[in-house]
DNA sequence: ACGAATAAATTGTCAGACATTTAAATGTAA
DNA sequence: TTACATTTAAATGTCTGACAATTTATTCGT
């Protein structure tokens, strides 16, 4: 493994970066088993604490995984994709959210990498994503919903448009994009005239997917692009001026 | 703060949980100094030494930075760009090199998130951006380049591509898809006569840019992505016969 | 040969101590 | 009074040693 030099910060930082890199650079392979926390210790100098510490830190990334008894120790972990979208979404929702990113900004991109997986989502789509953005456009019809209950289906339904393409690195990469918007969008209030209009675009994309029509597809998600941005500049002009 | 039924699972990762949830969540916000080790052992009935594993795993996340000293202590970190974009790559390039993704399924996640930035950058581009795309094109024709050093420029040019569009969220997102790349394009051996055809795809996409001639680009990147494709593929069928 | 008790290895947790760092508070001299 | 050096207090960083809990392999008894 690696050495660490006279560095004077972090002991624990410094080793959990050291077997992250093994790990990134696949000298470590998955499943393989480290060292007790008693023979890292002593390899490093250091004491257990210590070694465990770095330890923690890599669990949190899932790069380990660890298991107690005989045979037990930290193994290398296999990133899985359910892992791998925790992390993302957790990052990006904590990005746009303490980073001041306009909702113009953040909506922008959101629309443009959905648009990026409609062409490929027009020509896999599948009756089983057809049928999960047919429930939801009727469940966002439901009088009565709420806000909070209208976006999550508006997450779903367009997580069943990314998923149409069918290509799980998409899909990954995706998911931060269209999750972390959630917040934004939740300060919005969708009147019953707004839902109306959102329906009809996602009936719109849900009819170009079936009859796998991509551009109609994504003129209509630019279209709902442009209306979304104009409910958010709304919600933004009522705030700046609470009692207009 | 929160509180831990009697479940017995690993002390240290519930409590950071329960931390992580009241960051995310807003209840913490940026630059609060969270309690010190010793109230929050306290507060959760532990040890210090599990306080500390619990917060060494929100610093591997970039949720908290610690100081030492009088007025020292935890606090809620800002999450920012560089930050952010070391996670997403390390953890899409682990995902990618550790679940067996096929080069064509990695090539044309890419490639399509990378055409959802063009139209964007048509608008947008900057003599700055262009002056980069220009250089590493120049770099790429130069005879002795060591096939990682292709790469490395390939991937710098296609970055100057993406920030183009002037987007942050859209770069941190792609950051990842174009990074995780590139072990996978790393393994490719890049012929003479195909450095050539790269090159001229990447100035009719620099010229297309400059421009402002969205779909153009956009040709020259799908017209890329197929040549990739059959270099991949080739790269995979000589490994499957070593001797053919 | 099969099942139960035992042993061994390893992580999880704890208690207490000391080292190091940092900023505020204090004291001293120009 | 002001400027600088010293002290002090609070916090994290690290170490030592111990015990608890868990899991597997081994041993023993029937």
């Amino acid at each position: 493994m690696k050495i660490d030099p006279d560095n004077k910060a972090d002991l624990s930082a410094q080793i959990a970066g050291a077997i992250r890199e093994e790990i990134v650079a696949g000298r470590l392979i998955v499943d393989e088993r480290l060292p007790s926390e008693a023979e890292l210790a002593d390899h490093f100098e250091v004491s257990r604490p210590t070694v465990r510490e770095a330890l923690k830190r890599l669990a949190a990334q899932s790069l380990i995984r660890t298991a107690r008894g005989a045979f037990g120790g930290a193994f290398v972990n296999r990133l899985n994709y359910p892992d791998a979208y925790g992390q993302h979404i957790t990052t990006s929702t904590l990005l746009l959210s303490m980073n001041a990113i306009s909702f113009d900004v953040a909506c922008e991109a959101r629309y443009a990498l959905e648009r990026a997986c409609t062409p490929l989502a027009a020509l896999r789509r599948t009756p089983d994503t057809l049928a999960t953005m047919r429930a939801e456009i009727h469940r966002q019809g439901q009088p009565g919903l709420s806000d909070e209950s209208f976006c999550a289906s508006d997450v779903t339904f367009h997580r069943a448009l990314v998923d149409s393409a069918d290509n799980p690195v998409l899909s990954y990469q995706l998911a931060g994009a269209v999750e972390a918007m959630q917040p934004l969008m939740n300060m919005i209030t969708f009147t019953a005239r707004s839902r109306e209009a959102i329906l009809g675009f996602h009936t719109r994309i849900a009819d170009a997917l079936e009859g796998h029509e991509a551009e109609a597809a994504q003129e209509a998600l630019s279209e709902l692009e442009a209306y979304t941005l104009t409910l958010g500049r709304d919600v933004m002009a009522a705030r700046a001026r609470p009692r207009g």
